[in-house]
DNA sequence: CGTAAGATGAAG
DNA sequence: TTCATCTTACGG
């Protein structure tokens, strides 16, 4: 059974680097009325506290009150008008920080993906944070659901990723603490958003 | 209130 | 390179 292998609450409960890296390979699933999607990931930021590129820097606000919360759970954000962007909250409960999931490696209902992006180009379904967001149908309404248990939910991944397979580079699309290497992806990888 | 910028994507 | 499209955040 699939949901044996949910990552546990505790997972997202540690250093937001850690948690950045080992969430590559695991799988991000979303169980929606449409059908079942999921995706390896394959690209991950972290976002930090102290960070000004991080949407918590300035404190509180409505909008990233759930990178505040507990561990474990999805902020998800609209931007630009158009898209969502989906994390995973890290750390302790008012400790500010998040993995923002940038690629996916689609592996179930590329068909329902496909409809929903409309294209059927494997490489166009998942790579980029918006993308993936409309491919799984994640939005408003996902904010705040728990990854560790229900429909939207992360994965361990099936093969473990070797430390070497991880490239190590700046964030995208960030004007603010834009030097800082907290982007990570897996080598090679035919799925990653590009800049 | 007014407004500028934003953790993007697609088209030209 | 430009634009779509709109929320948030911050200043007046």
């Amino acid at each position: 059974l699939s949901s044996c292998n949910v990552l546990p609450q505790a997972f997202y409960a540690q250093d937001t680097v850690t948690v950045a890296r080992a969430l590559l390979g695991c799988l991000l699933v979303h169980d929606s009325a449409d059908g079942l999607t999921s995706g390896r990931i394959v690209e991950t930021e972290a976002y930090l506290m102290g960070d000004e590129a991080a949407h918590s820097f300035r404190g509180p606000t409505a909008r990233n009150a759930v990178m505040f919360g507990p561990a474990g759970y999805a902020y998800v954000y609209f931007i630009y008008g158009v898209h969502y962007c989906v994390n995973a909250v890290t750390q302790a409960e008012g400790v500010a920080e998040a993995v923002l999931i940038r690629a996916l490696e689609p592996v179930d209902g590329l068909a329902i993906m496909a409809a929903r992006r409309r294209t059927d180009t494997p490489r166009q379904l998942c790579s980029g944070p918006g993308k993936l967001s409309q491919a799984l149908a994640i939005g408003a309404a996902q904010n705040g659901l728990p990854l560790f248990d229900g429909p939207l939910r992360i994965e361990a991944a099936q093969t473990p990723v070797h430390a070497d397979d991880i490239v190590t580079t700046t964030r995208i699309g960030i004007t603010r603490a834009a030097e800082l290497p907290l982007r990570f992806y897996l080598r090679d990888n035919s799925h990653i958003s590009k800049r």
